[in-house]
DNA sequence: TGTCAATGCTAAG
DNA sequence: TTAGCCTTGACAA
């Protein structure tokens, strides 16, 4: 389920897993096998993410991993077992191993290769470096609307189509609505409640944004079971009951992507 | 068993 | 705007 605050886990548990240490990698798909024996036997030193993307530090360069879509890690204590399917990746250490399967990118940077995708992204709520006011600057001139404009990784990076419409959601803020549109008050709060929500996704490992007093349970209905793996206000939720005013939640597809919303609770005049 | 959609993005047209 | 990447889980038959 990879949006920003799943590549940030991903960060936090590539440290935790390999830094210091002498880290096996292979490509037992061959698509990377280049790059692998590249950072073969040498150690981690650091990991991070700047919104969808990893980066991992080692002797050789940067591995740099994009999950894209489907791409996944999965892990395990070694000894590894034998290959099944197509792993791009395999890293093995003491403590642990990891595999990646299916990621748009996999590749290996130079720093300034690094730098330059850096700068080519939008603040990441996730990061304590993010400059809410670059973002500011872009929305509030724009005529996109704003479900565009989140998405957008050269605006904000790191939200994906769920965080998207759930923030939008949080803040009754109708996705049509222009960037321009906005108010700096709705734009600092939007900012504000993603990095709250993220830093939650984060520790928690899954996207949960109904506030208790929205839960089933607290309006007297009985317990949803949520069949992603989070509880959320609209987020492919279309045709059912808003959780909130009751109006069946809509969809639509907007630049490829579903979008979600409640007509009721997101309606500008 | 097969089909479809999916939390993303890029390149081709 | 669309096809493609390459994987998984949900659902239909």
């Amino acid at each position: 389920m990879p949006e920003g605050h799943v590549i940030h886990r991903l960060a936090r548990r590539l440290t935790e897993a390999f830094a210091g240490e002498p880290v096996a990698a292979a490509s037992p798909q061959g698509r990377f096998s280049e790059g692998a024996a590249l950072l073969h036997g040498r150690p981690l030193l650091a990991a991070e993410a700047h919104g969808k993307h990893l980066f991992a530090g080692f002797p050789a360069g940067w591995l740099h991993v994009h999950l894209g879509l489907y791409g996944k890690f999965a892990w395990g204590e070694p000894p590894a077992p034998a290959p099944v399917g197509q792993i791009r990746l395999r890293l093995v250490g003491e403590k642990a191993y990891c595999d990646l399967r299916g990621p748009t990118v996999c590749e290996l940077l130079t720093p300034g290769e690094k730098d330059a995708l850096h700068a080519r992204l939008g603040p990441d709520p996730l990061r304590p470096d993010a400059d809410p006011d670059r973002a500011w600057a872009t929305v509030s001139r724009s005529r996109q609307p704003i479900s565009a404009l989140l998405m957008d990784q050269k605006v904000v990076s790191g939200v994906g189509n769920i965080y998207r419409a759930e923030v939008l959601f949080r803040h009754r803020i109708d996705p049509r609505k222009a960037g321009k549109d906005l108010t700096p008050r709705e734009w600092k709060a939007i900012w504000a409640d993603l990095v709250s929500l993220m830093a939650d996704g984060v520790e928690a490992g899954r996207i949960d944004t109904v506030r208790p007093e929205h839960m089933p349970e607290a309006m007297g209905r009985p317990p949803r079971v949520d069949a992603h793996g989070g509880e959320v206000y609209v987020y492919r939720r279309a045709g059912l009951p808003c959780l909130v005013c009751g109006l069946a939640v809509r969809t639509e597809s907007l630049q490829a992507r579903n979008l979600f919303w409640c007509p009721g609770c997101q309606n500008s005049p």
